[in-house]
DNA sequence: ATAATATATCAGCAAGTAGTGATATGATAA
DNA sequence: TTATCATATCACTACTTGCTGATATATTAT
C-alpha cells in the first residue's frame, strides 16, 4: 500500500458508531447506566426524558453495539454493552480536560 | 452526592466533542493527520474532498479540540492535537471489531 | 375477560448540518 | 504593481435528526 493511500474502509460504520455518542440525551442514558443495569422505566426517571425519546435513543445506542437489552418480563433492563465502552468515554474525558475550554467557546454548531 | 443522582456536567460539551468523530469526511481527514501533519491542499488531494469542505471540516476539528494549526507562509498545516485523539480512534476500533456487523446493520441513522 | 403497566413505534415538526459554487482574504511570485 | 496560489467564508439547498403526542404491542394483575 502506497504512503498516501487511506484506508478508507468502514469511515461510515465508524462515524455511525461515534454517533452514538455525540449526543446528550444519549450520553445522560450511558451515564445513567455507567453505575448499574437498569430498566427503560428507571433511565426515563433518573434522566427526565420522555418514554419515547429514551426508547428512541435506546434502540440507537443498541443498534450502535454501545448497550445490550434483556427482557425480564414487561420490564426491558440495559446495560453497556462492553467495558470499553465506559473506557472511551473516560478517555473522551481525559482529553477533554485539557480542551474542554476550545470546545465549550466552539459555536460552529451550537 | 446521591446514588441516583446523575452527574449531568458538560453533557453538551463532551456530546460537541464527540461530533468532531461522528461523520465520515472528518474521520477521513483525521485519518490522513494520523501519520504526519498536512496542509490543507495535501489534505483536500489525498480525500478527494472539496477545498471549502475540508476547511470546514478543519474548522469543526479544530473547534472540538482534536486538531491544531499553523500558518506557514500562505499554507496552514493541520496536525492531531494529542496522541490521546489516536488513542481513542484505536479504542473505538477495538470495540468496532466485536460490535461492527451490528452497527453496520443499523439503518436507523442511515 | 378487562384493566393496568412497560416498552416500542409512528407521523410530523423544528432545528441542525454536510455539501456545493461563488467569493473574499491573505501571502508569495513575477 | 499585477498575477497566482492557499485558505477561509458566504449563501443556499437537500438531507438528517431529536423531540413530542398519539398509538400499538406485549406482559402481568384482578
Amino acid at each position: 500500500m502506497l504512503p498516501l493511500t487511506l484506508d478508507t474502509t468502514g469511515l461510515e460504520v465508524k462515524a455511525k458508531f461515534f454517533r452514538g455518542f455525540s449526543d446528550p440525551s444519549r450520553l445522560k442514558i450511558m451515564e445513567s447506566l455507567r453505575e448499574t443495569p437498569r430498566t427503560v422505566s428507571e433511565i426515563v426517571e433518573i434522566t427526565g426524558l420522555s418514554q419515547p425519546n429514551v426508547s428512541n435513543h435506546l434502540g440507537c445506542l443498541r443498534g450502535c453495539g454501545l448497550v445490550r437489552a434483556k427482557k425480564r418480563g414487561r420490564y426491558v433492563s440495559y446495560r453497556l454493552s462492553d467495558d470499553r465502552v465506559a473506557d472511551l468515554l473516560a478517555l473522551a474525558e481525559s482529553l477533554l480536560a485539557d480542551v474542554a475550554r476550545g470546545v465549550y467557546q466552539c459555536t460552529r454548531y451550537a
